[in-house]
DNA sequence: CAGTATCCTTTATGATACTG
DNA sequence: CAGTATCATAAAGGATACTG
């Protein structure tokens, strides 16, 4: 009961690291996030979420879709339209998300006020640093 | 009511993005977890995850630590002892980091699935892919 | 609209060596 | 032990062009 340290080692291949990797990732919870509110299209995504290009985008659903996190529905029109939907699966990991997210909003102003304390009491000679 | 598309932007400035560019990272999650059954020394926490640098650790400590989620004491032993801790504000944002692990746990074999499942339907001449 | 493919730049990370 | 500094390399991301 003493050599046995509680902090238990994150091996690469240990299922927490396995999904933690894909899902703890900022694009990820973003898309997540807009999901949440039900179907949308992928230039609404694009669009809604500043800074994240097709390219990105693209790779993030389809990672999410592999997973099983998200469905991929192409409707028929001219020209198509394409529309992503949290599956079950997702919907239970967007709720953990959603905390997630509720904590920024609730506790940005701490965590700005630290940030500034921080760069106060450490820069002698680089204040303003990013 | 209806030109005000219910998907919101998420700026690069908005208070949600500015928090979780930091904070949705795999190694921040991994990291929180480990500090939220207590102080941990700096060593213990590269031992503790696989695969996690000692320059990258360090660099995820200093930006936790300008956050104010954790907080770092040296003890004037020889040679030096540093103990991480979470901060009251880290420790609220564990708990939500905490649910995260917790889904990957509950969920692992479900996405290991998905994914096998994506692969199979996906893949004619890519199988076993990574 | 919803992507894929390519090239090229920026960033992140890994290895190594060194300090209090 | 707990880091920092530096350099080399790998990985991620952006811009652009093109397709169904």
């Amino acid at each position: 009961m003493d050599g046995m340290p509680r902090w238990n080692a994150y091996s690469q291949d240990c299922p927490t690291r396995l999904v933690l990797d894909r899902v703890a990732d900022k694009w990820t919870v973003l898309v997540l996030g807009l999901l949440g509110d039900g179907p949308v299209r992928f230039n609404q995504l694009r669009r809604a979420v500043e800074g994240l290009s097709q390219k990105v985008l693209s790779q993030t659903l389809r990672r999410l879709e592999r997973d099983g996190l998200v469905s991929r529905t192409a409707f028929p029109t001219v020209p198509v339209t394409v529309e992503y939907t949290l599956t079950p699966l997702g919907r239970t990991l967007a709720t953990a998300v959603d905390a997630l997210r509720a904590w920024a909003e609730d506790h940005i102003e701490a965590v700005l006020d630290a940030q500034r304390a921080y760069d106060a009491r450490t820069a002698g000679g680089n204040p303003g640093q990013r």
